[in-house]
DNA sequence: AATGAATGAGATTTCATTCAT
DNA sequence: AATGAATGAAATCTCATTCAT
């Protein structure tokens, strides 16, 4: 008797996400993703023949969506506009913070796939650096951004302040633009005649 | 051989961070532990009986430094000063940030002693937020900062600007200054006649 | 090799038995139950995830057993009938005495099914208790037994009285049969003129 | 600087006695005495150089003890009599059926001095046994006990007894007067006109 | 396409025992 | 006589993975 599709891929990645969060590379388990999924722990292996397959498939199509994103913002904007633009793309897929701090402990992955995804995940990594860094540089030519910092610093610096997240998450909106008021003008009073 | 030679400590907490910052929490192992000190695995229950002991006083012991560093740096300096400093103070001890990542995964932890150390942790936790947040005020009032930021914001925005690191780790006076002038003065050139 | 051949849950029991009986509850050990029914250690942990979830299974099992035992003799026979039938069941699972005594040292187990499973047997042996105590009053009533002894003493005499095999094992009728009359007339000669 | 001789060795077996009635064979453990006993782990060894000497020395210790009461009350009473005083030196030492359902755990010791001691304890078990079944034959002479039963039965009888303890531990006299009343008389009630 | 059954490797933890002081 | 330090072996338990159906 031939047995119903029972697995929804896309429900897969959500709840690896969300065990991923919850525990951390090595406390993930196919165990448990079995078990929220109620499905046979064999099951997951007709779809991926390793942990780390899954685990990274799942932090390419983050990365990758973060990208997308990205990238259609900066086809309808420029320089400290697409980077805020980019920052509120950041708040909402803060979890890449996590996945990046994860990545590290994948390096010595036995699976090959896994290996090779993470190579092509490093390439959009990159990518996704260069792009900052280079609307950085265009700010500075449209005169929005100091030309004293290097490009670099002022990329990471967008990147990582969603991590200066207040307690209470609600009216993100407002937060965001706190943050990019922090980070165009700075906290000092500016002295205005 | 050694049978004799009493374990020293202080190594035990150095290689206990050492590994939790490449392994994470589940990927932390007494036989990895044992391994890199050159002991038997039983030899490290004889200090601590639950791996998570271990890792609460390692995480316990490190927040105490950074507390101890800013209590210190308070005690001679005000306001935007004092913050300035503490800045290097967090980026000395940057890891403190992937043990507020792991923290979560303590939380279910099996042993008493553990879970006790955890309060105590968050206590000091509070304390130092609490005293960020404080120099935050005093910078207002001093004049050296905007009064129309929320001190959480600010503080907040101070202890994870230091994430915001460049790829290549020499120079970090130069670098603890950047981000000073980028937080203070923020990255938007100042219409300066 | 046989990969696929389910577990034959029956026998595990026994072995099980055999185990507790050898080597008591702190000496029974998963391998050694995986070594006598040439399994892997790692297989009994998907039949039960506590060592304790199986001996309390085992234990509830036979408990049961006899509590049936015991319920259909009594629905065909009354008093000290009732009973002498009883003690014949009694030796037949004479291990029951061994797991009453074991059972102490599961109290406080660690797991819950097992501390379940613990109160329903509980509440078994205390029914147990209670249709012997009941049957040795309605002997009374029969004449069957003197009034002048208390009921709980009388049934726990029968229920322990088993405790005095003798060294060869062989004859379990004959053996009874001396028990129940010891139990019934004492060891004095009676003074028949 | 000298230690104080902090070892009392009739305390060392009072607590050996309540460890092994806690937790059996298997779970008693050299380190949960010395905790209980305020010593080192090591110090132990200093007298007993295996676990096994020293239960083994407990055990044996405590048959003796049952063996010279028992001798005691042989010396200045007969037949019936002398196993009715009998009975209550089983009531104060029933420790002894818990070491004897323990003892076949210690068959397979690796340390010679405990399967030396075990010799000597099943040669007073079984001298005990012979005194038992001697009375017993006594007891018959006399007339006290019927010539029908075979000695060793009534001798076992009289030594199980005990476990048929009541609920409530108080009035032990009472007690041994009621079993000694049904091992007697029985629990049918006599014909008297 | 999905699953039930089994397994080997490894993690945490406990404990008897040894040895130098 | 007593102890602190260390250790190896074993026990409980978890999990990624394989395989037959």
């Amino acid at each position: 008797m031939a047995r119903q599709r029972k697995m929804d891929e896309a429900e897969m990645l959500r709840e690896t996400e969300k065990l991923l969060l919850e525990r951390g590379y090595e406390g993930f388990s196919f165990k448990a993703l079995s078990a929220n999924l109620d499905i046979a722990r064999s099951t997951i292996y007709e779809y991926y023949s390793h942990k780390d397959d899954l685990i990274t498939d799942y932090m390419y199509i983050l990365v990758k969506k973060v990208m997308d994103e990205m990238e259609i913002i900066a086809s309808r904007t420029t320089g400290l506009e697409t980077m805020k633009e980019w920052l509120k793309t950041f708040m909402t897929y803060d979890q890449v913070h996590h996945m990046i701090a994860m990545r590290g402990q994948l390096d010595q992955s036995e699976s090959e796939i896994a290996r090779n995804r993470l190579k092509q995940m490093d390439g959009l990594h990159g990518k996704m650096f260069f792009m900052l860094s280079n609307q950085v540089n265009k700010a500075k030519e449209l005169g929005e951004v100091r030309k004293d910092l290097p490009n670099e610093l002022v990329a990471s610096f967008f990147f990582h302040s969603i991590l200066a997240r207040p307690a209470n998450d609600e009216n993100i909106q407002g937060w965001a633009d706190m943050l990019n008021d922090i980070i165009e003008n700075g906290v000092k009073p500016r002295k205005e005649s």
